[in-house]
This record gives C-alpha cells, sequence and structure tokens, in this order.
RNA sequence: GGGCGGAUUCCCGAGCGGCCAAAGGGGACAGACUGUAAAUCUGCUGCAAAUUGCUUCGGUGGUUCGAAUCCACCUCCGCCCA
C-alpha cells in the first residue's frame, strides 16, 4: 500500500486536481509539496496539527516538504471561510508570529540536511512593484471567474474589500514562485483553500506552460459539522503555554463517540489495522479508544512524557487512584489573601476555574463546587493559608475542571 | 459623488423617552440522568462589599428631571443610482 492509499484509507483526501498524476508522485517520493501557514496568531493550533502530519507522512515516503509561512500574505488576510474582515496584523506582530511558528514546526517535520524546506513569503511578496506586478500576473486572472469562487461568493453579501480579494492573487504567486525557486510541484492545503490553490495551478500553466498539482485535506469536522479544535475559549494551540498538555489531553479524552474513530484515522499514526479493530468497539469501550487518541495525540505534541503525565492525572481525578502530582495546579501568593486567608469565590477566580466573583458565585449557589470532594454550600467559605498549604487541596468546578491549590 | 437602510450583551435578534442590565432563540456554564459520550429535563448567563450599588446598546458631543431610544457630527457595513 502506498502513501496515497493510506491517506485515501484514513479520510484525508477531499479534492485533487488529478487522482491518477499525483498518486504517481507521492508514491514514487517525486513529490516536492508546498503547505502554506499564515500567522495569524503566536502559536500553531490543531487544524494546523493535521497539516503538519500530512507533511510528516509525505516526507516519511520520500517526498520533500516546503513548510510556506506566509509573512507576506498575513498582511492580506485570507477571507476563506470567514464572514466577515480579519482585524489588520501589524508587521511587528507578524514577525513574532513567524518566530513562533519556526519554532512549534521544527518539532515535527525534519528539516535537517535539505530534507525539508521552510521559506516564508514575505521574502517576495513585500517588494513587489505594484505596476509590474499587475501586469505580470492580472492578466492571468478572470474577475468573473474569481467572483465564482466559493470563498468570494460567500462574501458577496457580507461585503468582500479590494485588500482581501487580493488574496487569492498573492497565494497563487507563492506557488508560481515556489515552483520556479524550488521545483515545487504540489500544493496540500485545507479544504477551504481549493479555489486559492486552483489560482496557483492555473497560473503555472498560463505564465510557464507547465502542469502543478493541487490537493486538499479533509477538513476535521465533528458529527454536528463545526470544525474540530475550537472549545468556547478558542483554539486548542500546540504552545504549552496557551494550552496544556493536561487540557489538550482532556479535549480528545472527550470527542463525541461519534468522532472517535475519525480522529484516530485522521491524526494519528497508529497502523490502519489497530484502528480497524477499534471500530468494532461498542458503547462505554469507546472510552478506551478515546484514551488511546488522547494519549497518542499528546505525545505527539507535548512528548510521552507529558502524555503520561496528562493520562495519569486524569485516571487519579476521574478513576480515583492514580497520582495527583500532575493535575494542573495554581499558586496562590501573599497578596491574595486578607489576613491571612482567602474566601471560596476569590479561590475559584484566581484559580481560573471561574472568570469573575459572580460567575464563581453562581457555580456555588448551584451546587457545583467542591473543595476535597466536599461541596461547598457557602459563598462565604474561607480558608486559612495553613489550611491550602497543610494539605492536598483539590477543588473542582463542575464535573471536569479541577484544580490543585498551591500557598506559598 | 448622490439616495435609502443598518450597527444592541459571546452569537442571532427584539426594544424606539422612564416599568431596561435590556424580550426570545442559540451557545456557554451549573444541576439531574450517564460512560469524562450523545439525547433529554432544570437552573443560570454584565460587574461587585449583592433584595443594593456600579458600568454597558458603533464613536463623540447635545436636548431632557431622565436617552439603547430624540438631535448633530464622525466611523464602519449593506442596498440602489452615478
Amino acid at each position: 500500500m502506498g502513501i496515497y492509499e493510506e491517506l485515501q484509507a484514513r479520510g484525508l483526501l477531499a479534492q485533487l486536481t488529478d487522482a491518477d498524476k499525483i498518486r504517481d508522485l507521492i508514491n514514487g517520493g517525486k513529490a516536492v509539496f508546498y503547505i502554506g501557514f499564515d500567522p495569524t496568531a503566536d502559536s500553531l493550533h490543531v487544524g494546523h496539527f493535521m497539516a503538519l502530519c500530512l507533511m510528516k507522512r509525505l516526507q516519511e515516503a520520500g517526498n520533500k516538504p516546503i513548510a510556506l509561512i506566509g509573512g507576506g500574505t498575513a498582511m492580506i488576510g485570507d477571507p476563506s471561510g470567514r464572514s466577515d474582515m480579519r482585524t489588520m496584523m501589524t508587521k511587528e506582530t507578524i514577525d513574532h508570529n513567524c518566530e513562533c511558528f519556526k519554532q512549534q514546526m521544527s518539532r515535527f517535520i525534519d528539516f535537517s540536511e535539505g530534507r525539508a524546506l521552510m521559506v516564508n513569503n514575505a521574502d517576495w511578496l513585500l517588494d513587489l512593484n505594484y505596476i509590474e506586478f499587475i501586469r505580470d500576473v492580472g492578466p492571468c486572472f478572470s474577475v468573473n471567474n474569481m467572483l465564482r469562487a466559493e470563498c468570494y461568493r460567500q462574501r458577496m453579501e457580507k461585503g468582500l474589500s479590494f485588500l482581501e480579494f487580493n488574496y487569492m492573487i498573492m497565494q497563487s504567486y507563492d506557488f508560481l514562485e515556489l515552483y520556479k525557486r524550488y521545483g515545487c510541484n504540489m500544493q496540500f492545503g485545507g479544504d477551504d483553500q481549493w479555489s486559492n490553490m486552483l489560482g496557483g495551478t492555473d497560473l503555472i500553466r498560463r505564465k510557464l506552460g507547465k502542469d502543478a498539482y493541487a490537493m486538499t485535506i479533509t477538513l476535521l469536522l465533528n458529527s454536528e459539522g463545526k470544525k474540530m479544535g475550537k472549545t468556547q475559549k478558542g483554539a486548542v494551540w500546540l504552545d504549552p503555554n496557551k494550552t496544556s498538555p493536561y487540557e489538550f489531553y482532556q479535549y480528545w479524552r472527550n470527542v463525541a463517540d461519534a468522532d472517535v474513530l475519525k480522529c484516530l484515522r485522521m491524526l494519528t499514526f497508529l497502523p490502519l489495522e489497530q484502528i480497524d479493530e477499534m471500530d468494532r468497539w461498542e458503547g462505554s469501550q469507546l472510552n478506551r479508544a478515546k484514551e488511546i487518541l488522547a494519549y497518542e495525540l499528546t505525545s505527539l505534541v507535548h512528548g510521552s512524557e507529558e502524555a503520561k503525565k496528562a493520562e495519569e492525572a486524569a485516571k487519579a481525578l476521574f478513576a480515583g487512584g492514580g497520582s495527583l502530582e500532575n493535575m494542573p495546579s495554581s499558586k496562590l501568593d501573599e497578596s491574595q489573601f486578607t489576613d491571612g486567608a482567602i474566601d471560596i469565590l476569590g479561590i475559584l477566580t484566581a484559580s481560573g476555574l471561574a472568570a469573575s466573583r459572580s460567575e464563581a458565585r453562581r457555580a456555588v449557589e448551584q451546587g457545583g463546587v467542591s473543595v476535597n470532594n466536599e461541596k461547598v454550600t457557602d459563598i462565604r467559605a474561607s480558608y486559612t493559608r495553613e489550611e491550602i498549604a497543610g494539605q492536598e487541596f483539590i477543588v473542582k468546578k463542575g464535573k471536569k475542571s479541577f484544580r490543585k491549590i498551591l500557598a506559598e
């Protein structure tokens, strides 16, 4: 089974410009492919993770990946899948984000000895001369066609600025540039990138008369049709400082039944036979599959050490037993105590379990808060520093949020 | 450039001088039931020293005892005309 067949079996392939050609290229290890990442935040998130996995799989099959960081395109802002205009980012923010991306990517992809490349499109986009550029590539784009593209059509009612309208042209130009510089013959990306990618293959054909290919991977949607990797707090980040390994683990431990197998196939590197085996599991047995999913992904992103810790903490909290050592904790400092004591609302807000005292108050009033497994019923309950420091002090809000409280 | 319409709390969306911290729905959070799942039911959803006080309805000024509601200017968006 070639890599192409494997990707197919994992349900990763969405749209391809030329299936046969692409199969030959990637199975033969002859593809030089790129995936673009726009630095819109200072950390990669789960959506990027899929793309990185794809890169890794293809690299292992002998193909050469180019990670393109969109330091230039981020100045424009991709309207795809957006119902409103993105806020404009400053050059400084973008540069900072680029740096963060670089570091995170090196964890997944082997960039040594030219086995993979990392480039930034700011290098060629930022210094373009408008008139020259527009005379060069402008004739190759039909506005009529562009307006037919799904990503723009969605915006026809809500409004689309000329700035954003240019995004597709920039991305297409990237592909052309990479083709010329590195012989890049293929582009991969999320399914929402399809029209932007076609713009690129088209441009290469018109400008150079050469063939290039594009392929999109399935967007990871949950059974309700929403993008996965988002929580009410925002994206699930790969940066441990933005989403702790424990939270990351919990995110996957909590996926819906209907989504476990899909996630295992699409995101993990477990052999397909093993996943097919799990496919036969039912009911509460699926909990085992979720544990495996959570462990595997945490291990990929944060290392096996952190994955084990997260798993142990989860077991200690939910199943009883196990070590409490690794559970998420918060430290209270001097200033948070008044006369050597702190009330329960203060603990909840200081530890981040509640966003405000009002919210904390509600949680207590509704019977959702407990300390060391004893329900707190009085919103005025208060604890001294000695009480907190002298024992394991575990605060629980709701069913799934725990925090170990430490005091200086 | 001209005309018309619009901007409300996390989102959608009512409100059109006091009875408004602002209907309804969605989402989130908490409770019951469960398998750390889904579905269902209940509560709850600006902040706080909490039967009270404070800050909110695109922005800035104004009218008024009193403004999300009226007026002026500005910003952004949609539609129509050029």
